[in-house]
DNA sequence: AAACGATATGTCGAGCTGTGCATAACGAAT
DNA sequence: ATTCGTTATGCACAGCTCGACATATCGTTT
């Protein structure tokens, strides 16, 4: 028997739309959120600007939740930040991720540790 | 605000392998166990048996742990069952995946209702 | 008004996964 | 020996996702 690890994805879904919302969206939302700006949230997770966009756009569409401020122009070209409902959003899906992994290491210990012995 | 559900994939994942364990590896194996054909059981799972065989073997190849019991020939052509090692995976992961759905549950209700109400 | 850099969005191609098809090999029962 | 249904395995094709390009748009600053 090999070392093995339990791997997961965790995600929500609406009745109409898988992958609302995930790890994804949840280190692009903070990824916005160090840089203030979705193209430089892109690059600093080495997406492309286009998935970026998108999946923000996803995320907001049918979350139907205003998760980020957005603007063009300037002399800064523009900017995205994130509203307080995005920190909320980040905050609790932070924890929501955190718990789980953490549960999930629990359950493999219990249960397939137990089947390798 | 629509509403959202907690979706999830679990898996195992030894060094070199990804995806050597999971729920659709536990579903063939349940179904193997059900039919005592792989052939049958890619049929009742509505998957080709094609991917049936080729999930079987990287199972086996990379956990080195001996699932099922293979037969070729005979008037029935053939058969595979479940060796008990078999069935002691299904009945560990069955019990791991259950309990992990609940925790997912327990912290989606904790984490995230809170930030929607 | 010109310029600059970021947002906004369509499209084509590359890579991965799974299905379908084709073909062997097998071996107990007849 | 022939038959029959299953296991065994390669390969070409379809679908989907994501990345790379290509533009268009916007609006503050100069």
């Amino acid at each position: 028997m090999k070392t093995l690890r339990a791997r997961f994805k965790l995600w929500l879904s609406t009745k109409d739309a898988e992958g609302v919302f995930g790890d994804g969206k949840w280190r692009l939302l903070q990824a916005i959120g160090q840089t203030g700006s979705l193209n430089a949230a892109s690059k600093l997770l080495k997406i492309s600007y286009r998935k970026a966009w998108g999946d923000l756009k996803k995320a907001q569409d049918n979350l139907n939740v205003t998760l980020v401020e957005k603007q063009r122009g300037g002399n800064t070209g523009g900017k995205t930040v994130l509203t307080n409902e995005g920190r909320k959003w980040v905050k609790a899906y932070t924890k929501f991720r955190a718990d789980v992994e953490k549960q999930i290491e629990k359950a493999y210990d219990k249960y397939i540790q137990e089947c390798l012995r």
